[in-house]
DNA sequence: TTGAAAGCGCTAACAC
DNA sequence: GTGTTAGCGCTTTCAA
């Protein structure tokens, strides 16, 4: 910059002006200083800018998992959002650990984000004093029992999408529906859970333990939990916590149905384009991804700005897709 | 800083050294120091640290579709190498636009990345002077011919690749094999076409304009481009140039399905889990992401470091996953 | 309309 | 072993 200003024989503080379109700067002035910005092909320290002014434009955005393609899109949601109000965005990735999450929060933190939005492990205790004062808001999953009330959470009612989907079962004839969740250390995987037993129990159907199986939403153990199901249960139907998992039990039934023969109804929460082609049914529930990608954003950006509304907690309704052959 | 030093009695030098575990501190002030940066919860400022000592120990990844699952696990699987090797990652999405590129290119460098890895939309004109002495190493995608010379680059032999699968349609005896790709600034979508070309002409088939369409990698177009095929020619099977334009043939191929019948061989360059299950047969090419994830951080690692070795163009070879029912 | 000087929070050279 | 001081590249008073 130093240099910049010696050519155009003027002060960096002029220059400084210039690049930032600020203060009353001559157009001559401003001019010659364009063109020897432009000779040197100079391109300013965002690192010392920031530094100085003390923002970043720039939010991070903590998932758990980057191979679900719900979070992919929700990040490419938010992405779009937040560039058209000129931020940036950094994305990390938890792999569901909560270590990793800690570290890439207090990472993002000292590196000066403007805010986060996170999809929380959610076994982490007083998120208030990990985050400090940097905004941030939660999507996908609540943040655990003491800071729920502190924060602003956006995601959809899981537990009305399970009730509505496994009712649809019952009504469908279902009579045993094995229920695969990841864990129920986040909230998501627990309020799946709920929906499925309140449908269950509306139609005084038993509540077998024997069907419900929980491994992670990584869907690693998923393929041995459905093995258990069809070996030792009659389900006739298994409901997936999401499209990972699912993922994980249409390759186990096929693999069964190799020297067996069992007709089973495949269920997903989250929806995947593929499903569509699937040679096994599924049905499938379909979150407003958008509207959550930029309603979190639009509730982040407020708080960045100094909002201190009252926190909220937004849930979006799902979409029921049947697909029955 | 400043804080912590007053308060431990010692000098921010020393709270420096202390939390860079340099030079030599006695024990016991480094206990005093230790106490008090916990007590205080302090966290350090990364901005003004980079600045100073000039290198983010960061690398910035661009992409071009963040919702390609090829693109995704080849951004999982240098995260994991960065990681380990104590590196940071920036995730950007070009969405196949030039104009994001060079921006995002800019942002990351202006920000201090201390290397990019880049999966070019490919018609960008002196990398060289927009990168300037930051070290870039091309995945996926070959720079223009000006620059491909002057960088490294790694990626798969999608010549040699699109032959392999191209021969072993015709020698099944298919006789009509329709090719759609994205674009042909991309070296990926020329490089396809030859194979597929080659392969053609060594057995002597004609090569039919008819049969050859090009839209977007994106996959924006090819459901039309698909009906095309299938409407205007005797095509008995379609060669997608990536796994999103499979999905959009898909698409097509079963539409057109439900009122014509026509058995349709679908080949995808790029493999997903759940080819597995779909109702119409997948053939596909595999990539072997991880290595093209590992070498290329190991390169750019290397520049990092300071190597000044000629640039090298890695291909590596892929594997055909032949489903036929 | 412009410039001089201070300072953002850190590290490093040098002195003690 | 520890402290003093200068400075990374920028913005922002304040004064001219």
């Amino acid at each position: 910059m130093d240099e910049i200003a010696s050519r155009a024989g003027v002060s960096k503080t002029t220059v400084s002006r210039v690049l930032n379109n600020i203060g009353n700067v001559k157009e001559s002035t401003s001019d010659k200083v364009m063109k020897v910005i432009e000779e040197m092909n100079y391109q300013p320290n965002e690192l010392a800018r920031s530094l100085r002014i003390n923002n970043t434009k720039t939010i991070g955005v903590i998932i758990s998992n980057i191979l679900n393609p719900f979070f992919t899109l929700l990040v490419r949601n938010i992405e779009d959002f937040a560039q058209e109000n000129n931020y940036h965005v950094i994305i990390c990735n938890t792999d569901e650990k909560k270590e990793k999450e800690v570290e890439y929060v207090r990472t993002l933190i000292n590196r000066k984000v403007d805010g986060l939005i996170v999809a929380t492990t959610g076994d982490i205790k007083n998120y208030q004093q990990l985050v400090g004062e940097t905004p941030i808001v939660f999507v996908d999953r609540v943040p655990s029992e003491d800071d729920r009330k502190n924060f602003d959470v956006v995601l959809v009612d899981n537990e009305q999408a399970s009730y509505k989907v496994t009712k649809h079962l019952i009504e469908a004839g279902y009579k045993n529906i094995g229920f695969i969740t990841g864990n129920n250390i986040s909230t998501t995987g627990y309020e799946r859970l709920i929906g499925y037993r309140t449908a269950l129990k509306e139609a005084k159907f038993p509540i077998k333990k024997e069907l419900i199986k929980s491994g992670s939403f990584l869907g690693h153990d998923a393929y041995s939990l459905a093995q258990d199901l069809l070996d030792n249960t009659l389900c006739d139907a298994i409901f997936a916590a999401n499209s990972l998992i699912l993922k994980e039990v249409l390759d186990a039934v096929k693999d069964y149905n190799k020297t067996k023969e069992r007709a089973i109804e495949l269920i997903s929460f989250d929806n995947e384009d593929w499903f569509d082609h699937s040679s096994i049914n599924i049905t499938s529930i379909k979150q407003p991804i958008s509207d959550i990608a930029q309603k979190s954003l639009e509730i982040l950006l407020d708080r960045i700005k100094g909002s201190t509304s009252n926190y909220k907690e937004i849930r979006y309704a799902t979409e029921l897709i049947i697909r029955t052959k």
